[in-house]
DNA sequence: CTTTCCTCTGACGTCAACGTCAGGTTTCAG
DNA sequence: CTGAAACCTGACGTTGACGTCAGAGGAAAG
C-alpha cells in the first residue's frame, strides 16, 4: 500500500481517518480490513462511486433494494469477466500445451 | 468495433491492411478472427507490446522458448486475476444471499 | 532545543486504448 | 457526371487510480 492510495481513498470518502491535533492521520484497526476490501473491489472493476454507494451494505449489512440491484449487476459483470478471462487463458494454455508437446519435458524450463 | 480501434491496432502493427489505390483499407477474411483475438487478449490485460511479441505464435504456431516463457507468465497472471475476481464475486454473492434471505418474498409485509 | 524522519497539502504527471473533431479525399449508386 | 456517404490523416481529449515533486510543518529521541 502506498500513502498516496490511502489519501485517495479518503478523498473518495471511502476511508475516514482520525486526525492528531497536528493534523496527522491515525487509523483504527478496522481500517485494515476496509482497505483490503476496497482494493479487492477496485481490482474487480468497481468504480469509486459504486464502492461508495455500496459501503453501507459492505461494511454494515444495511442493504436496500436498489443496492441489491446494484450488487447483482456488479456480480454478474464480474462473472462475465471471469468467463472472458477463462477464454483467454484457455487460448494461451492451448498454445503452451501445443508448444510443450513438441519438445520433451526435460528440455523445457517451466516456472511453477 | 470502432474504426478508431482498427486504426489503433494497425498503428501497433497488430493488424496489417491492404490499401486500395486511393488509400482506403481493405481487410481479408482472416482479419476478423485476428481482431477478435486481439480484443480478447486486450480484455485479459495483455499490452500491445506483449500481443505484438506473441503474434508469431498466436497466429502461426511459431513458438520459441522465450515466447513460451512469456505465454506461461501471462497465463499465470490471468489465473491469479481469475482467482481475485472469484474472491470479489463471492463477497458480493454473500451479501446478496444475506440480503435475500432476510426478507423471503412470501414474508414481506409493508408497514402502513 | 535540535535533529532527523515522517507527514501534510496542493498540484501536476502518467499510461493505455481508444473518442472525437477538423479538413480534405475516395467511392460508387443514380 | 455528380453528389453524398464513407473514408483518410493528424492531432488533441478522455478516464481513473494513483505516482511524484515541492515546500512546509509535526513527532519523538537525545
Amino acid at each position: 500500500m502506498s500513502v498516496r492510495a490511502l489519501r485517495y481513498y479518503e478523498e473518495q470518502r471511502l476511508l475516514p481517518s482520525d486526525r492528531s491535533p497536528g493534523g496527522q492521520r491515525h487509523y483504527p484497526e478496522q481500517a485494515v480490513d476496509r482497505v483490503r476490501m476496497i482494493q479487492q473491489l477496485y481490482g474487480a472493476g468497481l468504480s469509486s462511486g459504486t464502492i461508495l454507494y455500496l459501503l453501507p451494505c459492505l461494511s454494515a449489512g444495511r442493504t436496500s433494494p436498489p443496492m441489491l440491484d446494484r450488487l447483482v449487476t456488479e456480480r454478474d459483470r464480474i462473472d462475465r469477466q471471469i468467463n472472458d478471462l477463462k477464454g483467454a487463458r484457455d487460448r494461451l494454455d492451448g498454445l503452451i500445451t501445443e508448444a510443450t508437446d513438441v519438445w520433451p519435458e526435460w528440455e523445457v524450463r517451466r516456472p511453477a
